[in-house]
DNA sequence: GTCTATATCCAGATAGAC
DNA sequence: GTCTATCTGGATATAGAC
């Protein structure tokens, strides 16, 4: 079960969800291809669920994130930092967040699926944007609109992860400094 | 002949490769079916021509922008601008860019699609590389991997693309001077 | 050039034995 | 729980008439 979730987030994540076919998350298993049907009803089955722990996981970080006890120039700080921690050591979450953009920029997912996706997904600009407020409140964040910073800090984040995710042999990928550019005074 | 290009584009950049089906392409032109196969020898055949096409129009933007006489900060500022306008404006270019986005985020599609990303899709961050370090050497850029700066450039561009095209209804993206603060001084 | 009809294949899902 | 076998539908691509 638990593999079956891991082997179709892994193929879903660099396919799709239409070119990913049960057989092949079966035969990367090494088992029938009608076992699968044991434990879901059916293939869209999976990826919705997929899809909602994907999201869950992204969100979950941004509320640790909220929580921590750190004043909101800090906070940008240590999300930048997690960010390319993370990017460099989970496989994990590199597949996670392609999963989510490839869900994202099609429209040909199932009903369920877009429905979490538009529920969930503008939580983390809403929690950066409240942190700018913070930040120009303190005067360690410049001035601007904040839910357009909130929305460019993100598009930079993800499209970095987007870079990464797709070249296989990225030596580097941007120092965390220019990030940190984006918004910080 | 066009008007297949056409939509096929506009399914392919919002549906992937797999997800559209050429009875999709027929009917939203009020053709038949079997009439694609005069036209072109498969459904790839015509995603690979779209992702050849499709490269080559990113491509030679970033080659005006290299041919202008403009300083390199000012290049960096007219691609922003540039950017900008066409998001808005340029119903193409987003499905273009959206293309081009699902191709590489994906690894089942065609050989030969690969093969022209591999080939093309490096040009725009050599070129901004080149403008970066023509920059600093005028002092106008931050200093910094000239690499690693144009590599944040692109992914915070087209990190803005992928959520103007995948928000239906976007009011506003982030201004200009956001990004411009990326890498001037 | 355009259509209808169809051959062929493949994949999702089910049935039922072990 | 796991397998093999199979039903069923749908999609690519082709054939051939107009």
């Amino acid at each position: 079960m638990e593999q079956i979730r891991q082997e179709a987030l892994r193929q879903f994540a660099t396919k799709g969800l239409f070119a990913t076919k049960i057989k092949d998350i079966a035969d990367a298993l090494g088992i029938a291809q009608g076992l699968i049907y044991h434990y879901y009803q059916s293939k869209e089955d999976i990826y919705v669920e997929l899809i909602g722990n994907a999201l869950d996981k992204m969100n979950s970080g941004v509320s640790m994130l909220q929580a921590m006890d750190l004043r909101p120039h800090e906070k940008i700080r240590a999300a930048i930092e997690q960010f390319f921690y993370t990017i460099e050591t989970s496989e994990d979450y590199i597949q996670t967040s392609r999963l989510i953009a490839q869900a994202a920029n099609s429209v040909a997912i199932p009903e369920e699926a877009r429905a979490l996706i538009e529920e969930k997904r503008d939580m983390p600009y809403q929690a950066m944007a409240k942190i700018m407020v913070e930040g120009q409140r303190e005067g360690t964040i410049i001035d601007g609109d904040p839910n357009e910073l909130a929305i460019m800090f993100w598009a930079s984040v993800s499209g970095l992860a987007v870079y990464k995710a797709t070249r296989t042999n990225v030596q580097k990928i941007p120092d965390a400094q220019l990030l940190i550019r984006l918004s910080l005074k």
